[in-house]
DNA sequence: ATTATCTATAGATCTATAGATAATGC
DNA sequence: ATTATCTATAGATCTATAGATAATGC
């Protein structure tokens, strides 16, 4: 009995390739590896996806949705103050990149490998921004027409919030070498630039 | 006469391999793919260079120094004031992606690549940083004396404007495809951005 | 003579599939 | 029976080199 709590070897497949595609990327990988770390024959692998694209592709969008999805979560921000409200924004886009510190380059590489999976991407998550951009978009202009926030429109201040975020773990192997930064140090300066980027976007702000 | 106005064949293949490692990474490009691009045969590659590593590195190199040299480059700095030296060095740093686009991109793969080679550039040119750092030290410690700064690190000035600008021409694509922004659009929104993040990075140092 | 360029090829992958065998679910 | 797993292999690369031929510089 309880045949379910054994990892079926499609899922270690699964795992395995995750791993190594975050690492190396899609060119970097060959099934032949996959197999080999997944510990299986490398017939298995196709037998599974047939394709290494479509087992990049499951992988690729089953991530990038459930990054995207909490990006654009709306649902923890309702009773906070407008302010709250994109601190709030940074802190949880900073801590869910902590959480998959491989993402950016993966994405970044592999919308420029093939294109027109964008399209199916965006046609199927759209809806995520804009629920976000229709819940801060009024409150922000309150804000400024109460003169509590510089005139400034909802996408530059997403961008400013991303930008910093996302930036920091694209440049953390430079600046740590650049530095000589052990890992503990590197941590420490994640988390001091958690809060100077939540910092840097209030004085943004400022009216 | 003039024989120096051709092209020789080496620097054919240099400027295609250069291309192509930018556009798809040095998994994604082959020897015979720079070959047929630079119209000569595969094995000429391998006379020039010998190893493809060998091409990679020299092409990497190359462009990391300059890139590096003109990020730190202190020599127009002199005359400007504290604040001013700040946007010149920001909107300095822009102009060099907007001209090089595909650097971030190819130095964050590249770096994770090859760990070795990291120490090798960072040996020859820690030099750089560390003219601008003690230009800049002095004056900043001033200006926070003064009151006319905060009591912000130097470090933590160039991390901001480093990723508020970097994180722009990895954002390029997505935004571009999220928002369906047509080119034109997307040079008017990236040079939008390049007096924003100056805006940011002033309203970071006002006390 | 030396340097640049080509043809040909060895040897190592790599992806994908065909077809055999083992395991599993009725 | 169906599904999972394996062995074997075709066919397409790809990197690197050996050795032939063409071009160039004295």
């Amino acid at each position: 009995m309880g045949n379910k709590d054994e990892i079926s070897m499609e899922q270690v497949i699964l795992a395995t390739a995750e791993k190594l595609f975050l690492e190396k990327g899609f060119d970097g990988t060959s099934t032949t590896q996959i197999a080999k770390e997944a510990g299986c024959n490398q017939a298995l692998v196709h037998y599974y996806f047939r394709t290494k694209e479509n087992l990049f592709n499951s992988i690729f969008e089953t991530k990038f949705r459930t990054f995207f999805q909490n990006i654009f979560d709306t649902t923890q921000l309702t009773n906070l103050s407008f302010l709250e409200k994109i601190k709030h924004i940074s802190r949880t886009h900073f801590d869910l990149l902590l959480a998959n510190p491989q993402m950016p380059k993966l994405v970044i590489n592999e919308l420029s490998r093939r294109k027109e999976n964008i399209n199916i991407l965006r046609d199927r998550l759209h809806v995520l921004p804009e629920q976000l951009f229709s819940l801060m978009d009024n409150e922000l202009q309150e804000e400024i027409s109460a003169g509590r926030v510089k005139n400034i429109t909802f996408i530059d201040i997403m961008i400013s919030i991303v930008s910093l975020n996302v930036a920091l773990f694209f440049l953390k192997p430079v600046v740590s070498d650049v530095l000589l930064l052990t890992d503990e140090q590197a941590n420490q300066m994640l988390q001091h630039r958690k809060e100077e980027n939540v910092n840097i976007i209030l004085s943004y702000l400022k009216p």
